[in-house]
DNA sequence: ACCCAGGTGGCCC
DNA sequence: GGGCCACATGGG
């Protein structure tokens, strides 16, 4: 199958409206971060409540103790990574921008791309999503949602981030609008159907797919335990 | 009880 | 480059 045909046959199975409200380009990045590895509504309660607080400034995130920043962040999991990571980016923030986002998001894409990635918590994705959803940059965001995806599929082989990118960016034209909303299909279709242990029998592609469960799913992993903790 | 979540960094080979 | 692990709360 061919990308765009993979993708209209998604738009016709999903809605994709209003993927990442925000209220800023700052909003954005803070969420970027927050949402990795958690549902949205988690996030958003964060986020919620750093607006509550007024705190939706990077001068409010780079003068928060700490210790006071985990304790809001706890609903969104991960709490003392994001807090180290939103500090991170705040300080870089403030440190080379004069607390200005607008300093990062205005520069070249390559060179802003590779300053998020050299802050401690902003990854590939992260740095994409921030770049296409809050500079408006054409950066696809090949979540590990994507790869799958077109993995199961049978439209590609490397699971490595940069190659699904550039296996994407390669076959559409640079259109931010587009990513967006390609991007939010990819996460809806495999958290619906395509998911860690797929549902085939609801997929929509179905007919289309070369993949077998049993060959991907046989003999289900060992979960990491849960460590007592404290 | 299980599965899953809009990832990243560290360590190892 | 790939595989494994810790990180954590919260909802279905």
């Amino acid at each position: 199958m061919e990308v765009e045909d993979l993708l209209h046959r998604l738009e016709s199975a999903y809605d994709v409206e209003d993927w990442w409200p925000a209220d800023s380009p700052w909003e954005v990045m803070v969420g970027a971060i927050l949402t990795q590895q958690t549902v949205w509504e988690s996030a958003e309660k964060v986020l919620d409540e750093m607006k509550k607080r007024g705190l939706m400034t990077v001068e409010g995130i780079d003068r928060l103790p700490i210790g006071e920043l985990e304790t809001l962040l706890r609903p969104a999991g991960f709490y003392r990574q994001k807090a180290r990571s939103l500090k991170a980016l705040a300080t870089h923030i403030r440190e080379r921008y004069a607390s200005d986002p607008r300093g990062l998001l205005t520069k070249e894409t390559e060179k802003a791309r590779k300053e998020l990635l050299s802050i401690r918590g902003i990854g590939n994705e992260t740095a994409d999503a921030i770049l296409l959803f809050a500079a408006g940059r054409p950066c696809f965001v090949a979540a590990k949602y994507v790869s799958r995806t077109l993995g199961r599929l049978g439209m590609i082989d490397s699971r490595d981030y940069i190659e699904v990118q550039r296996f994407l960016e390669c076959r559409l034209e640079p259109d931010p609008a587009g990513y967006a909303k390609y991007y939010a299909l990819f996460v809806q279709h495999a958290r619906s159907t395509c998911r860690t242990r797929p549902r085939c029998e609801a997929c929509t592609l179905h007919d289309d797919c070369s993949f077998s469960p049993g060959r991907e799913t046989a003999g289900s992993p060992p979960r990491p335990r849960t460590r007592a903790r404290r």
